[in-house]
DNA sequence: GTCTATATACCGATAGAC
DNA sequence: GTCTATCGGTATATAGAC
């Protein structure tokens, strides 16, 4: 970790706070952070850290709530936009790579939190995560009422739509450094990572899969989820 | 945590370390887990602790390389005794599911180095994780070769499945909250998971995706390459 | 509101008796 | 091999001057 400051004097105290604790929580944890560490990186005095924030605990709270804050309003603004149930998927997983662009610290810290079982979770953040499903689960329906989804259970396919994805995101460091030990060098920005998640949950891996469903289910809602279906790949 | 003796009297001394070791750096990482309370854990003096494994950068890698020796070798033996492509992709998930049932700490503990990009973790690890991916990459390749398998980014793939995998292994314990919070109760074993995960993978979400290639492709260069080929943003 | 100084506690690691 | 006692360093949090 760089020694000091790695936050910009413009924005106002709080703000300069909780964005050197979210650097400092990803990077190595509630456990691991040190509130002299934040302080530092945030420009400030610690006792100002306390004065204006409160303990570590609050601190990582209101890191944790306030950014859930921001991002998740465009996460139902995504479903919106888009009409079939797969595009609305691939939206929601577009906005969750710029939502992670604009806020690199936060996959990290959601990791560290499904690791340890949610022991620092706060129920604010239980909450947001509920409703996020509960949208996500609304287009699995949709699209299993519609024809086009198969049925599948849907807290499950939402935790591993959304733990790919951040899987993804958090692993570049290590994938770099796996990509150099195979000798296959590659980067991707967190769309293109969105993009390949969303190819493989939406087409699936296999070309021929052994059931495949009779193709006349009238009401064709298949041969129109086709005619407005964006190019993957 | 409970106070003490987590780990069974039976097992030799080294053992009972790394096992309650591998139990608390599962649960509150490596930075915040104390030594003193693994030490307790594993029914010894702290003293001899570090008499027997070393200090707590040797104990943690120690942990991290003694399982995945433990279990890295049954990944490759499922991939021999299944015959289709498709069977083993999902024999290789059952062998996780398998692994991780048999060692509960060890997917906390690789989401936690996910989240810090590797930080704390061992060569010898990076080595592992490189081998798990040929076998996989293998695997997928010959899936594409045999025509069952899209051609998708092996990498990117093989992340996406573990991260998925690992994700639900992961947040079992969330999931619960989450669950009662939207008043869907249910539980899996990892096997389960292994099962979801696989279906998802292998079959994908559609139904009826609108690019379907003709089932008699016998050899077809061009297309492939058109397949391949990603649309960038 | 801001900063220095410090109280209080804890943790990693080891020395040394047995 | 085993355990007690402890050293040296560091952490969170606050009191109190300005």
């Amino acid at each position: 970790m760089s020694p000091r400051k790695s936050v910009p004097e413009a924005a106002d105290a709080r703000q300069r706070i909780l964005a050197a604790a979210a650097e400092v929580f990803a990077t190595i944890g509630y456990a691991g952070a040190r509130v002299d560490d934040i302080a530092e990186r945030a420009g400030i005095n610690k006792a100002m850290l306390y004065y204006h924030v409160g303990d570590k605990e609050r601190l990582y709270a209101t890191v944790l709530t306030d950014t859930i804050a921001r991002g998740f309003a465009s996460i139902g603004a995504a479903t919106e936009k888009a009409e079939t149930p797969s595009d609305k998927l691939q939206c929601i997983l577009d906005t969750m790579a710029d939502f992670g662009t604009i806020n690199p610290h936060f996959v990290p810290i959601m990791l560290r939190e499904i690791a340890s079982g949610g022991a620092t979770l706060p129920d604010a953040m239980l909450l947001r995560m509920a409703e996020i499903f509960r949208i996500v689960a609304e287009v699995l329906a949709g699209g299993a009422k519609a024809g086009v989804f198969r049925r599948t259970d849907p807290l499950l396919t939402h935790v591993s739509l959304v733990g790919s994805m951040m899987f993804l995101i958090a692993s570049q460091p290590i994938r770099a450094r796996l990509a150099k030990a195979t000798g296959v060098e590659q980067t991707h920005s967190l769309q293109d990572l969105a993009r390949h998640t969303g190819n493989l949950f939406l087409h699936g891996l296999e070309v021929a899969p052994g059931e495949r469903k009779r193709p006349a289910a009238k009401k064709q809602p298949a041969k129109k989820a086709a005619a407005t279906k964006r190019s993957r790949r």
